[in-house]
DNA sequence: AATGGTTGCAACCGCATCTAG
DNA sequence: GCTAGATGCGGTTGCAACCAT
């Protein structure tokens, strides 16, 4: 188990007290002043696991009951879910996924489930949590919010042509990914089993599936997008909604950024520094920027 | 070494929707 | 059609681990 297995930590306050209203009804035979919440002890993870085991998943309050899981429904339903499913991988996402995460964040916004759909083995909660810790800092960062404009562009115009130039670095050095463009789309292939959707984008309609071929070779197809990534964004309109559309009144465009020397620096450039790239890129780039075009 | 602040994420909450009787 | 219970979802919380001083 990883560090953060809690050991049987009792909580005291507030949240052991309250239960939802539900499964208050659904445990009125229950008795609810037996009923556990906090982290789950891997004596329960085992019992849990077992029990699924044995008579599988669903209808988790009679589970939990039968199972002798002092626990709601809810609470085995979500441990299962995000943490004892087999299939479940957990930690580690990938160059790909975050380029699949923000893709699909653009179009759909916050419905985590029918992201996580697209992220075999990644969970709603994860992708959820990796947009508040990772996405949503970057933007408090940057004092803008992250449903502004100016925030979308910067994810639109930096953050994922960086993305996709790693993945194809990545591509160089490994032969593991290989990126094909088109003049409608980017198709990411690698042979690793970890990215699995194949999701194609069309202007009014889209439809996904999950594909793995006989050589086990796994494509994802993301977004319209011009050959040029860098210097002939924007793309198609549509491919991000709305808002990521345009790049005029955004404060990042044309790949332009300036240095300490005042000095315009192509943006591709400023986003091989790896360092500057996995914070996103550097604070005080963005905040001169910012005051150059104000 | 001690302490206080920050981060990442597991787990919970409340509400909406679905389903079976 | 109504209702209770079950399930699903997005938002939020709280804590262990980590980090800086």
């Amino acid at each position: 188990m990883d560090h953060h297995y809690h050991q049987h930590v009792d909580f005291g306050l507030s949240r052991e007290d309250s239960i939802d209203s539900n499964d208050r009804k659904g445990d009125e035979n229950n008795n609810n002043l037996d009923l556990k919440r906090g982290s789950w002890t891997v004596e329960e993870d085992l019992t849990l696991m077992n029990h699924i085991a044995l008579h599988g998943e669903g209808r988790w309050n009679s589970l939990a009951r039968a199972a002798g899981l002092k626990r709601t429904g809810k609470s085995c339903r979500l441990r299962w879910l995000n943490y004892l499913r087999p299939d479940v991988r957990r930690g580690n996402i990938t160059l790909e996924e975050q380029l699949l995460i923000l893709q699909l964040h653009s179009r759909w916004g916050n419905r985590w489930s029918k992201i996580a759909q697209h992220l075999p083995g990644k969970t709603d909660n994860e992708i959820k949590n990796y947009w508040r810790t990772r996405v949503q800092k970057q933007a408090k960062q940057l004092k803008c919010d992250v449903n502004s404009k100016e925030f979308k562009d910067t994810l639109h115009y930096l953050w994922i042509p960086r993305l996709v130039e790693r993945i194809q670095a990545s591509s160089n050095s490994n032969n593991q990914v290989n990126i094909q463009k088109t003049n409608e789309n980017i198709i990411i292939n690698n042979n690793n089993n970890n990215i699995v959707p194949n999701v194609n984008f069309t202007q009014e309609n889209y439809s996904s599936t999950t594909t793995t071929s006989s050589e086990n070779s796994i494509g994802t197809q993301i977004s319209d997008m011009s050959d040029n990534c860098y210097t002939n964004y924007p793309l198609n309109q549509g491919d991000y909604g709305e808002i990521l559309i345009s790049p005029t009144g955004g404060y990042v465009q044309q790949g332009d950024i300036f240095d300490d020397n005042n000095h315009h620096q192509n943006m591709s450039q400023l986003f091989l520094d790896d360092n500057v790239c996995d914070n996103l890129w550097n604070i005080d780039d963005m905040l001169f920027l910012q005051q150059q075009l104000n």
